[in-house]
DNA sequence: GTGAAAGCGCTAACAG
DNA sequence: CTGTTAGCGCTTTCAC
């Protein structure tokens, strides 16, 4: 029982190696060793590999941090996902992890580390702090919400950063998203040539995303030349909860319309479940299609039509475009291709 | 237009206030300001007051990483990811998200950070320089997958490590999980309970998790005195896509179990779906019990009976046993508490 | 209570 | 090609 009084999280090991012990066993100066591990040219051959034989035997690797600090660089970047108080439905988003994980692979490929961090969606100001500490380089932010204006105000305090979703006018922060307009119009003209009259559109059209897609199914209408009507939009929440509330509600009398834009994948799930439930069939009642293509679209019952978007490219489209950012080139913004997947729920 | 050759990755903002700034303004020396800021009670309450007026001024944060190396301490832990080459299956595991949720939560909470990390699962060694180059004080890994051995390679080169899973014996790493054999067990005799006389189990039994689990549903049945037949047993891929194609391929077949203890929801749905399409119902004809209780479980069609782990509880307490061991505390895994949900597929 | 000075582990001029 | 020197931004003895 050795007496641990001090945390570990100070001294804890037997004291790794350092460039000094290199140096020293190599018979160099640190310089030296600090230049032969960076493939500085202006190091003899032989001394590069009689210093990388030593470092391979005493296992050693730099401190990045100590690097960093020296260089006043920073490699790694924050993936932030703000939470709305209470509700934390964010996090259980199948789509996010997706994204999450193409944003690391395409980071670690360019060297570049990876901080997550959880932010109060009323609190975002407290990335900037992120950045202004020197913790990151840049910022990748998932959920677009109703924050425009508060990313805005980060974005102008100089805090490289690239949000996932729509392009907002006036927005001087990079967005990276999926093509919303083309994505919600190809869901409505699907829907028309399967033959519905009236068709709903189910969504949250305050957010960013969702108000696109309402646009392009406002779009897909129109050239159709049927009518947009305000009673076929449904004002509903994106967290699971709130949204079986809310459908529930809706169909609590006889639908007036035969099709549904579902603005996310588990709306269109909740949907159909709940139309099953007043004894209305997907697809011979009712039509739906959904948004995402989350994995599950396809082995649900039935499998359900939808938008996919292309996010393996998203990971490195964001990387790239926060990079450039970082280097100081104009902002921009990209939309991603968007498909329509035919299935049988429309 | 300014001329920016350089990469603005070093020396990009107009320099950000330093503590020597914030000395200077206050017009004491540094030492003093960097007292005042760590609450040192050698500190004059008039003098620290100052201090912090001019600190918020000009929205100064003490630089982490430069604080980190002289302490010599580090608070950030990597939440490592494990994958198999080619299958990139963990990270659309919508558990997956939900787990690094509660951890960032519970990280954040005790003031630690958070970086993410994929490492491919062959080659888990990579793991140890996170630890070693003084990039992260300690490591929680998600999927135990095949690598038991390399994970007590790892644990012995003393670099602090927790993963989510099945505590198996020989282990020298912590572990924290949910009742597996309890949870299978569970599963079983709900079927049983429901009068299922051929009780088929579904999963890849290699895995630590899935093979606990299939110890339980051997437990149920021999606690019901029904005998365990081996070709009830049948081995099924983690991976969504190879599933799909298994479960077809068994199928083929008309089936000699009436019901499934599945060892995921994706699992179950999939042999949901599978099963309906060559005419059998679920519950009419085939039971069906899952695991994990994703969010989709409730939505789908039928409601999945399933097993729940506690997640959010796993966050903190994965981090609370990271801690310890960092702290040099003898390395325990922790069981959690498992739940049969009941709804209607089951 | 406060300041001066010495570093944490590394890199980058600047001289040889 | 290699070594010397001076820090990066902060904390922490040790004096006063």
């Amino acid at each position: 029982m050795k007496p641990s009084k001090r945390s570990e999280l100070e001294n804890a090991m037997p004291r790794r190696p350092q460039m000094t012990d290199v140096a020293r066993i190599a018979g160099v100066s640190v310089a030296t060793v600090s230049r032969a591990l960076s493939d500085s040219p202006l190091v003899n051959e032989t001394t590069r590999a009689r210093i990388q034989a030593i470092v391979r035997d005493l296992n050693y690797t730099v401190n990045v941090a100590a690097k960093n600090l020296r260089r006043r660089t920073n490699r790694t970047v924050a993936f932030v996902i703000p939470f709305e108080t209470g509700s934390r439905q964010a996090i259980s988003d199948p789509f996010l992890l997706n994204i999450l994980g193409n944003v690391v692979d395409a980071l670690t490929e360019r060297q570049f580390e990876l901080l997550v961090s959880r932010v109060e969606a009323s609190h975002l100001d407290e990335i900037a702090s992120l950045y202004q500490t020197g913790r990151v380089c840049g910022v990748i932010l998932i959920g677009q919400w109703h924050q425009h204006k508060e990313l805005n105000d980060l974005a102008s305090l100089g805090v490289p950063l690239v949000v996932w979703g729509g392009a907002l006018p006036g927005q001087i922060y990079s967005t990276v998203g999926g093509d919303n307009i083309k994505g919600g119009k190809d869901a409505t003209l699907r829907l028309i040539d399967r033959g519905a009259k009236h068709i709903a559109f189910f969504g949250d059209i305050e957010l960013p995303e969702v108000g696109l897609r309402y646009a392009g199914y406002a779009e897909g209408l129109r050239e159709r030349g049927m009518r947009l009507q305000r009673s076929l939009a449904f004002q509903i929440p994106f967290a699971a909860d709130l949204a079986q509330a809310r459908i529930d509600e809706i169909l609590r009398v006889k639908p007036r319309f035969d099709a549904i834009v579902a603005s996310s994948d588990l709306l269109a799930m909740l949907a159909i479940t709940a139309l099953r439930r007043i004894g209305l069939q997907v697809p011979a009642d009712v039509l739906v299609v959904g948004y995402d293509d989350v994995p599950l679209a396809r082995t649900f019952n039935p499998p359900l039509t939808t938008i996919s978007q292309h996010i393996e490219q998203a990971g490195r489209v964001m990387v790239d475009t926060l990079l450039d950012v970082i280097d100081g080139k104009a902002s921009v913004s990209t939309i991603l291709p968007t498909d329509l997947v035919v299935r049988e729920s429309a």
